[in-house]
RNA sequence: AACUCCGUGGUGUAACGGUAGCACAACAGGUUUUGGUCCUGUUUGUCAAGGUUCGAAUCCUUGCGGAGUUGCCA
């Protein structure tokens, strides 16, 4: 409810704007969006910027957005691609309801449509083959010259177009071209292919065509045909808005939807074209489409991105023309914002030095009582055991501490998070000089972390795990997977950017005996160290997390410097 | 000057002829049983030049810069 003046004074971008103009002008009744994806890979992180922008108009104006699968490439699709496509739009939040088309739905009729435009002697077959047209169509600064078929009859076109649809020529022998202008300074309207023919199964009208339209024959008419009233694309799709318009004008379509056109989203230090993340999983430089490291959606969630944090962040991105790209620290602090709210807190040490409490009996453990998440105290509290043997973050003791290091150190005193005060009184290391065990006494009167009544005073807090209780884990610590934050800049492959070190395995991380009980995709904090999501990977006797983000470590900006 | 589109702090995005604001980043401080969170403050901007106007990021002109376009991909 408190929000709801935010949304009605929220700022709208240039496409909302033009809505409210053709609702005002009663142009249009209602909105109808859609969201239309190839099936021919999967969905990434620019997709969701679509999603959110048709999905969400429709959800704001009360219209509705369909999902249409523009597959009327059958050389390149598949059902396997439809399906991940469905699973990543609903993961995102998002619901098309009885609203699923494939624009292979509307072949019949843009057939029909085909025909009309040869009857209308605007539409020709060509006998010419790729390279003659390419070579007919000359260039940006001269014009193209016309076809020698571009002037058989009406007559001859049909019959030739029937014999195409019949299969009576190969692959690549005639096209059906839209007899527009082959002078005109948009190459799109210098006689535009409309059918090619390709004897291949489609992933689901089967052997049915072996003609198949091109993308601008088949999407503003298969706009129409749902009465999409605004028909929202990316940039590359602008200079295709003539032709676009140009079907709408000479065919008989029953409704008249209107393209706009805005930049698609770009982020630093990632890839984005379908066909370079392809070449990525298809060469295993990761693991899959679902790799954590990858800016798809599957592989987003599984690293742990929350879907409310994806549409938040394409809330702040913006739509509009121009053509910048995003800070991927943006997209991760989106994350943490969600995360910080919503993350249980527990104890995990990823790179353990043994602890021993000198002066703890040997028998006792104790049940620290801690919070499950500060943030929101509805959360409760969990219990975390506590004894002589522990583990902490190698990187939390320091010998020879310089004096803003606030962690453990020879004869200094730290907090042990919920637990006790600890001193360190000794070091005990191996014959290479590395520290093996810290041996510590801990206070009993600061019990529960709390501070000791003679006022002493203490900078740091460090996490821990109880050495007995701990349950080991396999963690897999990730960093961004291009090391250059233009990765497709530069002279070489975008591959010779890759960060070597985008993935650092821990095989026997320690985690508080609590995480056991996480289930798979939940994503929770390891305090002080980041948010981790529990992979499926993950089996009856071994735990498997994801970084998903780490946490904002000021101490690690300092050291920098 | 083939055509089309786009230029607002470091990045992205508002301001629709009337105080250039917000988010992220950066920096400084405060709070804190996470060097997290939270809070406060600071730095940095209208591509340029003309014109219209009482007044221009906004309208006009010219220039400059960037992007896209020569698939039987979408």
């Amino acid at each position: 409810m408190s929000d709801e003046p935010a949304v009605e004074n929220a700022r709208k971008d240039f496409i909302r704007e033009i809505i409210d103009e053709d609702l005002a002008s009663g142009k249009h009744e209602g909105t109808v969006t859609r969201f239309p994806p190839e099936p021919n890979g999967y969905l990434h992180i620019g997709h969701a910027k679509s999603i959110c922008l048709n999905f969400g108009i429709a959800q704001e104006y009360g219209g509705r957005c369909h999902l249409r699968f523009d597959d009327t490439n059958p050389t390149k699709e598949d059902t396997e691609y439809v399906d991940s496509i469905k699973e990543d739009v609903r993961w995102l939040g998002f619901d098309w309801g009885d609203n699923l088309y494939f624009a292979s739905d509307y072949f019949e009729q843009i057939y029909e449509w085909a025909v009309h435009l040869i009857k209308e002697g605007k539409a020709y077959v060509d006998d010419q083959n790729a390279e003659q047209i390419r070579e007919a169509r000359g260039n940006l600064q001269e014009p193209g010259t016309d076809s020698p078929f571009r002037d058989r009859s009406v007559e001859e076109n049909l019959d030739l177009f029937q014999r195409m649809k019949d299969g009576e020529f190969g692959d690549g022998e005639k096209v059906l071209r839209a007899r527009i202008d082959m002078a005109h300074a948009n190459m799109n309207l210098r006689d535009p292919v409309l059918y090619r023919i390709a004897h291949a199964h489609h992933h689901r009208t089967g052997d049915a065509w072996c003609i198949y339209p091109m993308y601008d024959f088949a999407h503003g008419q298969s706009d129409a045909l749902e009465h999409i009233t605004h028909s929202l694309c990316t940039l590359e799709f602008e200079h295709h808005r003539p032709l676009y318009d140009w079907f709408l004008d000479n065919l008989p379509v029953p409704s008249r939807p209107r393209q706009i056109e805005f930049s698609r989203l770009n982020l630093n230090y990632t890839v984005m074209s379908k066909r370079k993340l392809l070449q990525l999983v298809q060469e295993n430089h990761v693991s899959g489409w679902d790799d954590p490291r990858m800016p798809t959606i599957s592989g987003i969630r599984r690293r742990g991105y929350p879907a409310e944090a994806i549409r938040d962040f394409c809330k702040t991105v913006g739509i509009t023309k121009f053509k910048g790209t995003n800070d991927i620290g943006l997209l991760e602090n989106a994350v943490r914002q969600v995360l910080n709210k919503t993350a249980n807190r527990y104890m995990a040490v990823l790179d353990p030095i043994k602890v021993t409490v000198t002066n703890y009996p040997e028998d006792q453990v104790e049940e620290m009582e801690a919070m499950i998440n500060p943030e929101d105290p509805d959360a409760g509290m969990r219990k975390v055991p506590f004894c002589r043997d522990l583990y902490i973050e190698r990187e939390d003791f320091m010998e020879d501490a310089p004096k803003k290091f606030f962690r453990l150190s020879v004869d200094k005193e730290v907090r042990f998070r919920c637990a006790y005060w600890l001193k360190c009184n000794e070091v005990i290391k191996d014959e290479s000089g590395e520290v093996v065990e810290l041996l510590c006494t801990y206070d009993p009167e600061t019990r529960g972390g709390e501070n000791p009544p003679d006022g002493r005073k203490v900078k740091g807090t460090i996490h821990w795990v109880s050495a007995r209780h701990a349950v080991d884990a396999e963690v897999r610590v990730y960093d961004r997977l291009f090391s250059d934050e233009d990765p497709e800049g530069g002279e070489g492959s975008f591959l010779d950017n890759m960060n070597p070190d985008s993935l650092h395995l821990v095989e026997n991380a320690k985690l508080e005996p609590c995480l056991a009980d996480v289930g798979v995709g939940e994503c929770v904090q390891f305090e002080r160290l980041g948010y981790f999501a529990v992979d499926p990977d993950t089996t009856a006797d071994r735990k498997v997390f994801n970084r998903t983000v780490p946490l904002r470590d000021s101490w690690a900006k300092k050291q920098k410097k």
